[in-house]
DNA sequence: GAGGATAATGTTGTATACAAGTACACAATA
DNA sequence: TATTGTGTACTTGTATACAACATTATCCTC
């Protein structure tokens, strides 16, 4: 599985590496105590050590590896990595949802709706990429809305984590053919009616079911994933 | 105010630099919408661009600064910033307490009751460096406890920041024989012993009443500051 | 053959060099 | 005067070079 090319347009070599890399490690292609160095990893891109070292800073802000003082370890993401991600975009979804409910954000939905259309029309054309960008992006606009800069930036910390977690997820369910794609599309819509119903406690239980069930999808798919990469 | 050098022990280049720079701009010393570019700041150190393109990438992931084309533009730790940085702190330690509170925490408990002696004894000497670090380790030995890699991760995103604005305020609060000292230290044994008690639901009264306190401390030390150094 | 000194290799951290692009001043021109 | 073109200085992104240290292999000694 390869990164899509257009998400990095503009972006420097060591956003490029570091995408690659990171999906490698999420996907399972790279597997957890491998060691990588500079040197190899700048030898396999063409590049020099600089873009690598940047790279691999980002992942380790990530926490995908560990950086020691000969290589860097990659860590992965267990079953129990998953679970503590979903645990921070609980919190950050539900955090984010109290505030808007204080708030006009008849926009917001508008906008929702129509990222909720193009998952549809990515859903119509099989285009697993285009269907896992829309929904970070709907998440993602979401928070933005939040307009609180501290919480923001946990989100960009675990965003392009999730996203690479996304892809995977969401290639295989499209792939499998298990149907899950209109469920998925539906509980986008619930978070939606959600909020413009604004009741509080209703959007935190509707956000609570949509990441237990998202969780356990994306935890079998990108684990199984690893395992038949094996 | 001058970052401790005890602190930057085997530190890389790198990370020294971030540290200054990080003190300087939460101090204000460095003032927000001050464009800093690598070449100035090598120079400044005395060292060459690449320690700093490393430090100024950590101070961008902790959301200090933002990167531009053209240098990097101070952002600096606003009213706002501070509240937002108290609910994450907020967020962390009620989610963190909750767990522990399903689980045996027994040498947690002495443990904290040992920094808080250190906490005193720093107070007794007027150490508001030691002090200060005491504080932060305080907090930091419970999230540690929690045993939830990505909860630490976002700890880790704006511990330095913290110890930081620790750093400010605590020295403010000691110079200024405000003597809100032992009070703060109070507060730390009410957590305590919340944590003995094990009732979740004070633990969160109790965390909450702390860091209402703390932040409005912060808030007004930090910026008062600012105006100072203006 | 076993163990230890030692050389070779590989690693990171830092410095320097170069290339591509941007902003800005300044002069020439309409 | 306003505008446009140009040169210059500065910026980042990347490549390369070097130093200090860690690891590993080798060879020598016993």
């Amino acid at each position: 599985m390869q990164y899509p090319a257009s998400w990095l347009q503009g972006a420097s070599l060591g956003e490029k590496i570091a995408c690659e890399l990171r999906l490698k490690i999420v996907s399972g292609t790279i597997k957890p105590n491998t060691i990588l160095s500079e040197n190899q990893i700048a030898d396999e891109f063409g590049t020099s050590r600089s873009p690598v070292r940047e790279a691999l800073k980002t992942l380790f802000t990530e926490g995908l590896i560990r950086l020691e003082r000969m290589g860097a370890v990659v860590l992965g993401l267990t079953s129990k990595d998953i679970e503590e991600i979903y645990d921070v975009r609980f919190f950050i979804e539900t955090f984010i949802l109290e505030r808007l409910s204080k708030v006009q954000h008849e926009n917001l939905v508008t906008a929702l709706n129509q990222i909720i259309d193009k998952m549809e029309m990515a859903a119509k054309h099989h285009d697993f990429i285009e269907f896992a960008y829309q929904d970070l992006h709907f998440h993602e606009i979401m928070i933005l809305e939040g307009d609180h800069t501290r919480i923001l930036h946990l989100w960009n910390n675990i965003r392009h984590i999730v996203l690479a977690a996304l892809l995977v997820a969401t290639e295989k369910r499209f792939t499998a053919e298990t149907h899950e794609i209109k469920p998925l599309i539906d509980k986008h819509r619930l978070i939606v009616s959600a909020l413009v119903l604004n009741d509080s406690s209703y959007m935190k239980q509707v956000i609570q079911k949509h990441f237990e069930d998202t969780r356990h999808t994306v935890n079998n798919t990108v684990l199984t994933h690893k395992v038949h990469e094996k």
